[in-house]
DNA sequence: TATTTAACATGATAAATATCATATTTAAAA
DNA sequence: TTTTAAATATGATATTTATCATGTTAAATA
């Protein structure tokens, strides 16, 4: 049966398959997944789902990066979680049963593949590590947003700037150039610290000056990494 | 077999049986509960655990109302999420197999029941209904917290005590006297809308000169509710 | 290449909120 | 009850951050 291999190999090799909660799938529910997904590429830029969209199944991240937003009344847009390849999307809306929360959209060119509800809901129902992962996953985010939470009411805006630089640098890694690798708007940045573009412009102009880091056209470099862990203490 | 139908009803009856992810624990499984539970009575202001404590297991609120917050560094007690009768507590670390990230306290009296780990994990892995459940209520937290945090950000502290207010009211319900059934000090209030006390204090007088609420010495009775929603958009 | 547009940058100012000081009231403890 | 401590209240002020204005640079498009 050449092609159920082939099936079960194109799944198999997935990055998403390796990092996130199918990697306690077993081969006969590689295959079934194989068979049930849809692969979509999308643009910078471009949507996944809008916020209020009706999913119905889950995203796996094969490339990219993407961000989760919410626009507000005055044309902000909040960002609440970004998601770069070997992460699910959508997880929260499917189990809840609702329509999306937040938009999804592209940061970086990415490859998605789409699985639906009842596979999803399939593999919950008949293997247990799944079942946990799938848990494990939603309260990994759910500390996250507590503890973002936390740090919008206890932290300055410097202080989530830096903290923010930080995590950007640990979670997706520098380029050759020693620069960020995830590239933001400075208008992106302001949303996933909360504030104003301008404020967040003028900060990473003050951090360059104090050296903390380097601003490379529109890259940033971070040049003083303990300082900066110091000043989001 | 008296004593097992004895186990059995203690929990059958409880309202947290009847309102959590336990709901779907057949008999067999409500006896188990039963027989492994500890109860516990917790004063106002004591704490059922402390952030960086291991649980080990879950805790129901059998009556009365808990906060779930965490200290800053420069003493403020930030509250993320309040607990009342019928609800779980402690799922997230337990599920994390982490210390809690959390302190949980009363805020009112509280009677509560300590399930071990070892039990919730046999009905996660032996109960489709319980595990979704459990699922979902997690799932629910992290749209809340979600939300909480878009609100820190895009609202004003006016606006998120305005909407705190309702979302006090709506949960908790009032007393005869019509003021707010949960009696939070001024500085827990503070603490979940994420400001200082004085602001939050000024603010009530505020509202109070406004006519939206009325401040019957420490209680607080909604007196306009329809311009307290419209103040929160 | 020239032109246009979007992103970045910075100053000036306004608004929101925190902090500090100090009463006043209420509740708890001696 | 008297005393003490805690919670509430409010004014004055400082700080933080947002907003508006405007200029500059970089990048996209004609």
């Amino acid at each position: 049966m050449p092609q159920i291999t082939l099936a079960m190999n194109k799944c198999d090799q997935c990055i998403v398959r390796q990092l996130s909660s199918l990697k306690a799938l077993n081969k006969d529910e590689v295959v079934k997944l194989a068979n049930s997904k849809t692969t979509y590429t999308i643009k910078k830029g471009e949507a996944i789902f809008e916020e209020g969209e009706v999913t119905n199944g889950v995203f796996c991240v094969k490339d990219g990066v993407g961000k989760l937003s919410k626009l507000s009344a005055n044309g902000k847009d909040q960002i609440v979680k970004l998601v770069k390849s070997g992460e699910l999307l959508g997880q929260r809306s499917m189990i809840s049963n609702e329509p999306a929360n937040l938009s999804a959209k592209a940061i970086a060119d990415m490859e998605v593949c789409f699985i639906p509800k009842s596979e999803i809901i399939h593999f919950f129902n008949n293997n247990n590590q799944f079942s946990l992962n799938l848990m494990q996953s939603v309260c990994e985010d759910l500390k996250e947003s507590e503890n973002d939470k936390i740090a919008l009411v206890q932290k300055t805006v410097k202080q989530r700037l830096a903290e923010t630089l930080l995590h950007l640098h640990e979670e997706f890694g520098e380029n050759p150039d020693k620069t960020l690798k995830v590239q933001l708007t400075r208008e992106e940045l302001a949303g996933i610290i909360g504030t104003a573009t301008e404020s967040c412009i003028r900060l990473l102009s003050d951090f360059n000056k104090l050296e903390l880091i380097e601003l490379v056209g529109k890259k940033i470099m971070l040049k003083n990494v303990k300082a900066l862990k110091r000043m989001a203490e």
